[in-house]
RNA sequence: GCGCUCGUAGCUCAGUGGAUAGAGCCCCCGCCUUCUAAGCGGGUUGUCGUUGGUUCGAAUCCAACCGAGCGCGCCA
């Protein structure tokens, strides 16, 4: 990555005029050297304004201090060998580099060398993360914000471990609690009602529409043998198997949407294994719960809480919060370095009682993120298209996937950042056309695989109908393939320096070089949908370079230089996509 | 009322302390005897919600206000 060995150069600079005391009270580089590239052309190709972030401490004018480093970075005799053609200070302060053609050649050949690996980073050191996200209540089906979470989550995972993390996901299942009594209720009557019985159907309870077809795969297996039970294990069975159902069809769905959870984390088993108790225990021993008109309260507002919280009600049941407070203390048991955990943002208020919940039990709550996805809304022909469960007539996650397919609803919900609401054009993702961004990088890499089946496959004459002989051949192409990884400067050929065409060649070849860099921004900033940008603009840059530079020609050199860029297009294409887990099919 | 999130081009959204604030869509004009025109090029578009403050420098940080969404239970 060149901006990586320039950032090098430029810190070694920065270095060694602290050294020498030229960059006033600076001991040595305060913060990393980040390496941007400039909107202008005159810019040149690359810039950092590391003058302007140091002008505070080096209690100097930005430019002065520009100045100094562009000085220790021509008295740098390696810096010769990093291709920096020539660079100019320009105010308010930038160091503006211009570069020789040899960077791109081996920008290109680093992608041939690393291929799927391209842009995989170490941050993580192998620290172990656990992604806890979707957790959807087992009493119906997932709607489009449990794919946004799930998307986001599995987007998230993805990245983490892509830049060294060892990740594990999870899927808490609430099953627990009242809604789980309450579904018992709904399944028992509905399963009765199905077989001609006539009982009322719970008014409080789940649309009876929204449990049907949870209750027919039933009555079709077990028929009419639960028709004996009274009220009481009616509801527990039918409950239970409704329960059982609905995960299933939760799992095969999410896993279809490329969602895989290593966990699924069930609320019974915290209570059966007495966790929850022994957490009010724990409360209690560090002084950090107390009694009140009955109830067990959470010292929560000395913790950051707005007001203290209840743990167990007066009635002896335990809270939510209490629950997911012995939950969280599980995850840290577990020896995690991280812990992320993804909620719908209409939960935001459970925020601040699970954090002090964490800080009662003495544990880091620096380890827990809590991130929030906002709502989506769904969207026909300008129309809002509504999600209200109680009137029946949400809009599932399924009837989505199954509308526009997989990709374009993962392309959708991976896109846009999580803390903004999404508006999901259903038209729009079925769209096959540039305006659906999720088609236009997909076929950006099937026109790389269809260049390569040009290259080497045979061809039909279209006028004499005769067949022709590839213009590559299997034996050169691997010699090719080869050759991308170590001799950089076989790509020279692809470039056409000083033509007009030159611009788009460097563009497209600049972008692949800034995939590691645009990884780790992504991860850090916990934003997975920059890669989904990311890889809209290395299409669009493609599609410029393939408009002005034709890849298959008479000279070989052009020929092979070319093919090879085009290669690592769609290599970087594919890594990005696989980020989004979005498909990057071979021909469209 | 309090809290959280958000407010950037007609629309959908990037950009979160640095150069003249970007992209796509929409609209207009061009470009197919050559590897996928399902495409490309060019043109038009802004009180960065408002007002103050911090700073050499603010869309970005702080405060107040305006507007939108969500949340404020011994529900889950």
């Amino acid at each position: 990555m060149i901006s990586e060995r320039l950032a090098g150069v430029v810190e070694r600079a920065i270095n060694k005029a602290t050294e020498e005391g030229k960059l006033g009270p600076l001991k040595n580089c305060p913060f990393p050297v980040s390496v941007e590239r400039p909107r202008l052309p005159e810019h040149g190709d690359l810039a950092v304004g590391i003058a302007l972030k140091l002008a505070g401490q080096a209690k100097m004018p930005p430019i002065k201090i520009a100045e100094v480093i562009a000085d220790y970075i021509e008295k740098d005799e390696q810096a010769g060998a990093k291709n920096i053609e020539r660079l100019a200070v320009a105010p308010p302060g930038f160091i503006n580099f211009h570069l020789s053609t040899g960077w791109l050649e081996e920008s290109l050949s680093e992608v041939h060398n690393k291929a799927e690996k391209f842009g995989a980073l170490n941050i993580g050191e192998g620290r172990r993360v656990l992604v806890e996200y979707v957790s959807a209540n087992p009493t119906g089906d997932l709607h489009i914000g449990h794919g946004r979470g799930a998307v986001y989550g599995s987007c998230l995972s993805n990245l983490f471990s892509f830049v060294g993390f060892a990740v594990e996901q999870e899927f808490y299942v609430n099953d627990a609690g009242v809604q789980i009594q309450q579904l018992g209720y709904c399944a028992w009557a509905l399963y009765q009602r199905l077989q001609g019985r006539d009982v009322p159907y719970p008014e409080e309870g789940y649309p009876e529409d929204s449990l049907k077809h949870f209750l027919e795969p039933l009555v079709k297996e077990y028929g009419s043998s639960f028709l004996e039970l009274d009220a009481e294990e009616g509801a527990k069975k039918l409950g239970e198997l409704t329960k059982m159902t609905i995960m299933e069809s939760q799992r095969k769905l999410l896993s279809r949407l490329g969602v895989n959870f290593n966990t699924w984390f069930s609320e019974t088993s915290l209570h059966t294994s007495d966790a929850v108790t022994s957490v009010l225990k724990e409360f209690e021993k560090k002084q950090k719960s107390y009694e009140s008109e009955g109830a067990l309260w959470l010292k929560a507002k000395e913790l950051g809480d707005e007001r203290d919280r209840v743990l167990r009600k007066s009635t002896g049941v335990t809270t939510y919060l209490a629950a997911d407070a012995a939950y969280h203390l599980d995850k840290y048991k577990r020896g995690f370095d991280q812990l992320v955990t993804i909620w719908g943002a209409d939960h935001h208020g459970q925020v601040p009682g699970l954090k002090a919940s964490v800080k009662a039990l003495d544990l880091d709550a620096e380890k827990l993120e809590i991130i929030l996805t906002q709502i989506v809304n769904l969207n026909r022909e300008g129309q809002m298209v509504r999600m209200s469960k109680r009137a029946g007539t949400v809009v599932t996650l399924e009837e989505v996937m199954d509308e526009v397919g997989v990709d374009a609803t993962r392309y959708y919900l991976a896109e846009s950042n999580p803390q903004n609401p999404i508006n999901f054009d259903l038209e729009l993702a079925k769209r096959t056309s540039r305006e659906n961004p999720a088609f236009y990088i997909q076929y950006a890499h099937a026109r790389c695989c269809a260049i390569l089946r040009k290259a080497t496959e045979e061809q039909v004459n279209q006028e004499s109908g005769a067949t022709e002989k590839p213009v590559l051949s299997a034996e050169q192409l691997s010699e090719y393939l080869s050759e991308f990884k170590k001799k950089p400067d076989c790509f020279r050929a692809a470039f056409d320096p000083g033509h007009e065409v030159f611009q788009h060649q460097k563009a497209l070849v600049q972008k692949l070089d800034s995939f590691p860099d645009e990884v780790r921004e992504a991860a850090v900033t916990r934003l997975p949908g920059r890669m989904a940008r990311y890889a809209y603009d290395v299409a669009n840059d493609l599609q410029k370079f393939y408009e002005v530079s034709r890849v298959i020609t008479d000279d070989l050199s052009v020929t092979k230089a070319r093919l090879g860029l085009i290669l690592a297009t769609k290599q970087v294409l594919a890594n990005a996509l696989s980020l989004i887990g979005v498909s990057a099919p071979e021909r469209m």
